[in-house]
Formats: C-alpha cells, structure tokens, sequence
DNA sequence: CAAAATATTTCAAACGTTTGAAATATAACG
DNA sequence: CGTTATATTTCAAACGTTTGAAATATTTTG
C-alpha cells in the first residue's frame, strides 16, 4: 500500500547490478545491448511495475505530449461530439488531451491560454469565443514556436492561421435549396451571434441558395438573434411582423435556438404553424422527442471537424507541415431529413 | 516567429550577468534577494515572456500537477455538468486536468487507467464503465500511492474507496413521495442497467417512500432497462399490461429515457396518457422544448459532485486525509417541478 | 597467442528547475 | 580600522531519463 522507494531506473540499475544507462538502452531495446540483459532488465521492469517518469523524459526531449483543447462549452453538443474526433486519435500518437472550458468569455479565455502555454502544451486546438477579437493570447503560442488549430469557429478578421471549419456557406445552401424544392417561397433565415463569423457565411450560403434558385431575396426575412432566449423571440415576432412576407420555412442558426423559436410559435397558436418547415443546424440527438420536429437537419459533422483538427495539428508539431505555411480545411455538412 | 533559444533561468542569468538561482529566486521571492535585483529579474523575465518549464519543476517537486478524469461518455449531461465542478476548482490550485472517455466499456477504460498511470497524474477521478466489475486497473494507483476517489457511480461489491455519490435513495424517495403527494396509488418504477448500482438504491428509495406512506407495493408495477430505446419499449409495454395494475405516474431513472417511454405512450395513444405524470432524474435542459414534460425531475446536482470529488481528492493529494481513511461522501437531490 | 575486430557495458553530460549550504559583499560597531 | 553581524549571491547536488563517446570484455583471425 505504501509508496516507499520510487521505481526508477537507477533502482532497477541497482537491483540488477548494472548501469543505469545499460537498464535503460535494454528497455528501449537498443541493439547494443545483450539479448539475454535485456531479458533481465525487461523481466525485472515488469514485475516491480516500472514506469518511466514522464516529466524526465518531457524535459529530456523538450517536449510535454500533452494538447490543449480550448472551447466555449461542453454542453454544446457540437463541441462534446468533436472531442471524440480529437481524443482518440492523440491517444494513438501517444498524446493527453486537455480540455477547457472558456464559457464563451475572452477573459476567462485568455486565462486558460496562459495557463496552457505554461503546461507547454505541444500544440493547441481552440474554437474561440463569440467575444473573442484580440488575439495576442494565441500569437504567443506561435511566437514561441507552438502550433495552433482554429476550429469550428473561424476568427472574425483574415488572420494568417491554421483552419479547419465547417463549411457552413454549403450547409447553409443546402438547407434553403431543401426547402425550396419543397416548393417554399418565403423562406427566412435566423441568424446567430453576428461576432460569431460563420453567421455570415451560412447567411451567403442561403442568400445564394435563393438566387440559384429564382427566389427573390427580402430583407424582411432575416433577423438575428443570440444564445438567449427573449432575443430569439424578438426575432421571431419580428419576422412574422409583415404581413405581406410572412415566412412559409425558417432557417436557424442552431438547433436549440430553432426549438426556442419552434415553441414560441407553437405557444401563439400561430395560424399556419403546422405549414412552417423549419431547418437548423447541429442534429441534435434530443430532436426524436420532438413533438413538432424540424422538417431536417443541417448535420454539421463535428467529429470530423474534430479528427481534422488534431491530424492537422499533429502534422504540424511533427514538421511535416511548416508552422508558417497556413493551411485551411472545410469539412462538408450533410442534410438529414427527419 | 522562429523560437531560437528557449527562455530558460540560464537564458536570463546570462542576460542579466547573475546565477542561475539568483534568477529562480528572484521570481519566487525569497527574502534574501534584494529588492533592486528583483525587481530587474522580474522585468527581465517579463519582457522575454519567461515561462517556468513544467516538466522540470515536476520532475523536481516529484509531482505533475495533473488530475485525470474517467468518465463513461461526454454526450450525457450529468457528466460534462460535473465537469465544470472539478475544472474550475483544479484549475485554481494550479491542476489540469484530463479528461477522457471510457464509452462505458470495461477495456477502454483499463486502458484509460494504464495511460494515466503513465502519465504520473496525481490523483484519478472516476465514474466506472457499467462493465467494469474487476478493479485491478485501478487498484494499481492505490498501490503506487495515488488518490482515487470514484464518483457518480458506486463500484459493486462493498469496496473499499473514497466515493462521493448522488443520494439516489433519497431522490427516489423525493420523486415518489411528490407522486404520492399528487394521489397517485399506482407508481411504476422504471429501472435501469441493474449492472449499475445506483440502480437499486433508487429502487429502495422508491420502495421507502410508498411504505412510509401506505401505499402498497406491487412487482407488477416495476421494469428494468438500459440505455437501449427498444428495451424500454419493452419494459413499459411490459408495466401497461396488468389491468387490474395500470400505472398512473412513473418514477423513471434517467431523463432521455423517460423521454422515449412517454413518446411510446403517446404514439399509442394510450387512453390515459394525459393523467399520467412521470419523474425523471436528471433535469436535461431540453425539457423546456418537450409538448408534454414530466411533472417533475431529480435534480442530482452534478456539478456538487463534481466539486466534491475534486475537493477530496485534493485533500489526498496534500495529505489532510490519509490515504486508507476512506471517506463516502453523499450529494442530496432536489425536485425540480416543471 | 598476440593483434585486430566485434560485442557489450559504462561514463558523463544534458534537459530546466529548486534549495540548503557555502561564499562573498556590505554595513555596523567598539 | 579590524571585527562581528547582516545582507546578498553563488555553488552544487538533485529530480529521472536519454545518448554519443569512451571503456571494457569477448570473439575472431593470421
């Protein structure tokens, strides 16, 4: 139960009345080494359950094997699903994840990113927060020759940095298309956080979607809201305000947002409710016990957005890929009709 | 952008024409280092962006500073809400922690374990897989002298461990006595993977509540089932099927799976469906989007049990508790009426 | 059997920090 | 001004591992 003398090389060392050196060549396996030492060694390591001191060998080969993940919640579906992507392939390449919560605020945000460059992080994977627009917190990573991932939310201004991102312009395209062909002419699209940059491109995705397909574009059927709940049906009331443009389908942002909206329609007993087709993004699990279900989903695929992340991340702090030779990854949306 | 030398205390003693421990304690304010030098360390340090590197000071103090987590998946919400207990409170007495997955299988997480055992984390945080019934894993940490405190789900045979667990008889008990409360006389219980041991204090807690109120108890009106939507299915087609035993409330143990017995309920239009009231546990954020919510839920504050997890695990780590004196520590639940 | 070739083991320095003991500088005192 | 007291800085070892170079042991060869 106790703890005494640590298992360390030098105590095998002593044991098997040998150098520290030879203990530690044999169970690395150098081809140096006698076959029948190494039988010794390895044999001895097992049984008095040795293991290498981690944070020795970190400072030996300057690096920590740990990755930090940075992202604003983990109740978000999008962000929970897209750790599976990233954790199972570190652990493969002998890598720890670190995962942190930034609540969507900058400051709390900058705090962890200190705290994760004094960990000396091998490398970080960040989705920003929505209050995110000063990036010197993550320049320092780089600055001291740490690679970073931007992921799932891509930084409002044209920085120089490594991306991977949904492709949200297609998402978005796709969803309106969908609604179009089934015969909508008054579609409106309710878009989020107007920091958050991928509002804009889901907003083109569907402003395209219209002009492919003939659909006049109003004005009058957009509105934007954020993650609460009173601006969601501010926007709502907003968008069924005109008499003449009243919305025959709704595009959202996100999913929860859309069931705010979805309820709130229901709860006014609105005339044509049941005709209202409505798409969001995420397919979330949760929409089976749904009693009126969005017609689809605008499936995002975080775990995808996840994997490519970390594999690209993990190109880069192998030097496969120069830090400075930025590379931007879209991971397509897929449509699932309900 | 190139990260040439390192900033290390040899890097700034060289710079500032001093030693090395000079500079080391400089930044850690000894009182025997003058004011003046200080104060040019410290500036000097700053300036160059100085980060103490991790490893080495592990490697001295014999410590990582790191906390692993094991939990059986992140896409249910009592776990990622538990999370932000133990994340925050780590977080502040200078801990990371990692978090990973064991997918509620038994080999994923011994292998879990065994990398963070390697890892050298300084103490474990677990809530075992629904598999797990061998604890060899995990006794291995015990044996190297590092903390374990298990959470959220008790192992099942009387071990000895530090645990800190939701009070499951007692939110049963809440749950079915609020029923009872309402005049409902014929509860069902609705069990889960017996494999899981909160499964029967939930049970007893039901159990309890009906005697102490007088209301007879009937096998007829309890079913198990697990995770699976099929199997609960069965189980409530199992329940409705004594006439002379029709449930009129439901004491469910998990949210999303009450949420698929009462679709099922509704999509067969059983003629009663509107007088049934049902309690679940967990209190999921998505009830406020469901047409017919249960009347109620067990709230089983998850982030409590987060926070005291960590709480006691970092007591172990410092030493305030011995290691053998094992500690069970019980968070009450709460009933949340919609 | 001595010399050369090869196999195997050990030495020693390094990674970056901390810290008690020793050394040196400065101030105070008679 | 020589002592003693105090303030400040430096030395040196340690944490546990890796690894090229050096040392030693063993085998082969003429």
């Amino acid at each position: 139960m106790e703890n005494k003398t640590p298992v360390t090389l030098k105590f095998l060392a002593e044991k098997l009345k040998m150098s520290v050196s030879t203990v530690s060549k044999a169970l690395n396996n150098y081809p140096t080494i006698n076959e029948y030492t190494k039988k010794r060694v390895q044999e001895m390591a097992r049984d008095l359950r040795f293991t290498p001191n981690k944070s020795a060998i970190n400072l030996k080969e300057r690096k920590s094997r740990i990755i930090g993940i940075i992202l604003p919640n983990l109740l978000d579906q999008y962000f929970t699903r897209s750790i599976a992507g990233v954790e199972q392939f570190a652990m493969q390449f002998g890598y720890n994840v670190i995962i942190s919560q930034s609540h969507d605020e900058f400051e709390k945000e900058k705090q962890l990113a200190d705290m994760l460059l004094k960990s000396r992080v091998d490398g970080l994977i960040i989705a920003i927060s929505k209050e995110t627009q000063d990036f010197n917190h993550l320049y320092q990573f780089e600055h001291m020759g740490i690679p970073v991932v931007y992921y799932a939310r891509n930084p409002s201004f044209n920085l120089n940095c490594h991306k991977v991102l949904g492709n949200n312009f297609q998402g978005a395209y796709l969803a309106t298309q969908f609604l179009i062909q089934r015969k909508h002419q008054k579609i409106a699209y309710l878009g989020g956080p107007k920091m958050i940059n991928f509002t804009h491109d889901r907003f083109n995705g569907y402003i395209n979607a219209l002009k492919d397909n003939g659909v006049s574009f109003n004005t009058e059927l957009v509105a934007y809201t954020d993650f609460n709940k009173e601006n969601t049906i501010k926007a709502i009331q907003n968008l069924f305000s005109h008499p003449e443009n009243l919305p025959t389908a709704l595009v959202a942002f996100k999913e929860p947002i859309l069931f705010d909206a979805i309820k709130y329609l229901k709860s006014i007993n609105h005339p044509n409710f049941s005709q209202i087709e409505c798409i969001g993004f995420g397919n979330n699990a949760f929409i089976s016990y749904l009693d009126t279900p969005p017609v689809a989903s605008v499936e995002e695929n975080p775990e995808s957005v996840g994997e490519n992340a970390i594999k690209l991340l993990l190109q880069l702090i192998n030097k496969e890929i120069e830090l400075d030779h930025y590379q931007k990854i879209m991971v397509d949306c897929k449509l699932v009709v309900h």
